[in-house]
DNA sequence: TATTAAATCTCGCGG
DNA sequence: CCGCGAGGTTTAATA
């Protein structure tokens, strides 16, 4: 890895064509080739970038550019696409490589996925009487996050999200319309679950039939880990 | 800005729960306090961060985390969600500070806007005879990409997409769902225009009466700008 | 290998 | 300020 402070401009032509002024940045130039144009500021999205496979190239400047203050350019160049970045360097007041061999990579405790257990493990929480038909019930069109029944026995299809959002209606309701087309299953109500449920989704939702339910995570989890647990 | 390449292993609990095993890393700290925890290698996005508004403060290890070789602890915490974030560093081979000042920041060439600009000026090429009423058309749920008269003089929406997707045919089917109530349109019908449409959109589209149409970008902008301009 | 859905999404625009 | 849509989305899972 290579770190580099520099005044520069950048430019980049490829899906888009975009722009960087002149600016003093921190360019960080990966072991694999792949570039980040880094400011002070905002999230963890670089001003712009090049993804790997890319393969960069140092040029000297031409007489124009020489005489416009520029030292150095790098062109970074796609493998596959064909996408370019130019960076056209000015002064570098920082310069420095490190050598940080292979990362072990990131453990994640997923939202979804534990969400979607829980549940399963507290179906009560669907209404009374209900009981767990499966996770994951396997459809023509895809998976359903929940199959149950109610008290009464019908079938109940659950649409697990941590938002929910119209398009999560718009797939339940697929979901559903297939379902009651089988004989077996039909009739299947629908239940649309999420940690937070957008007024737009809800409203679709219920004018189609279909329940909603908030989730909270922090009661279903208990309090005895996440956060607390690095204390 | 302040870099450091360090040994250290990163925890973070918030809307999930992340672990980073023992290895060397970069560190970077942002100006408004905000860390990036990147690896030599990925794509831009780091192995893990906080983002803004967060505040960093430097902690003595206890005796278990000293006796453990950890020489520093960092905790970030966000100042809104409670988020947090902590690195214990054990060696520390690269440390230094950068003042970028402010980033005069990214000037884009969009591309779905690119492309509305441009079927608008070729209205044609949604059928002869066409004509365009106006682009981003108002109604009660947002925006339709286009609206054009046929050759009829019966209205047309328009919905653009980079990639044609099924979620694209949605949102188009609800336009149409609200347009063709108003008498002073109705009757309106869908054109799904994108540069590549899915199989399984193309297939839903056309079983709703919508009309897909496939555009090609370098065509209709002519070969005289993007990439070609860098040289 | 292609497709699909989630993301600690981020980012920008409009109401 | 919030909601909505797009992204050079990226990323992970899965058929």
């Amino acid at each position: 890895m290579r770190l580099v402070i520099a005044t520069c401009s950048v430019d980049y032509a490829g899906r888009l064509t975009a722009h960087l002024p002149l600016a003093k940045r921190l360019l960080l130039v990966k072991g694999d080739g792949s570039l980040l144009v880094h400011s002070d500021g905002g999230s963890y999205k670089p001003l712009n970038w090049m993804s790997p496979p890319c393969t960069l190239s140092i040029i000297e400047p031409d007489e124009v550019q020489r005489s416009a203050g520029v030292s150095e350019v790098w062109k970074v160049t796609h493998t596959k696409t064909a996408d370019m970045l130019v960076v056209s360097i000015h002064d570098i007041e920082h310069d420095s490589a490190h050598d940080l061999g292979v990362d072990p990579g990131l453990q994640k405790d997923g939202v979804e996925a534990h969400l979607q257990k829980l549940l399963a493990e507290q179906i009560h929480l669907l209404g009374d009487g209900h009981t767990l038909v499966r996770r994951e019930y396997m459809t023509a069109i895809g998976p359903v996050d929940i199959l149950a029944r109610d008290a009464s026995g019908a079938s109940v299809a659950v649409e697990l999200k941590r938002r929910g959002d119209i398009d999560g209606v718009e797939q339940l309701t697929r979901y559903l319309e297939l379902m009651n087309r089988d004989p077996l299953l039909a009739p299947v109500t629908g239940v649309f679950a999420a940690q937070e449920i957008k007024p737009q989704a809800r409203t679709l939702a219920e004018d189609r039939g279909i329940r909603c339910l908030v989730l909270d995570y922090d009661a279903m989890r208990g309090i005895d880990d996440g956060i607390a647990r690095l204390f």
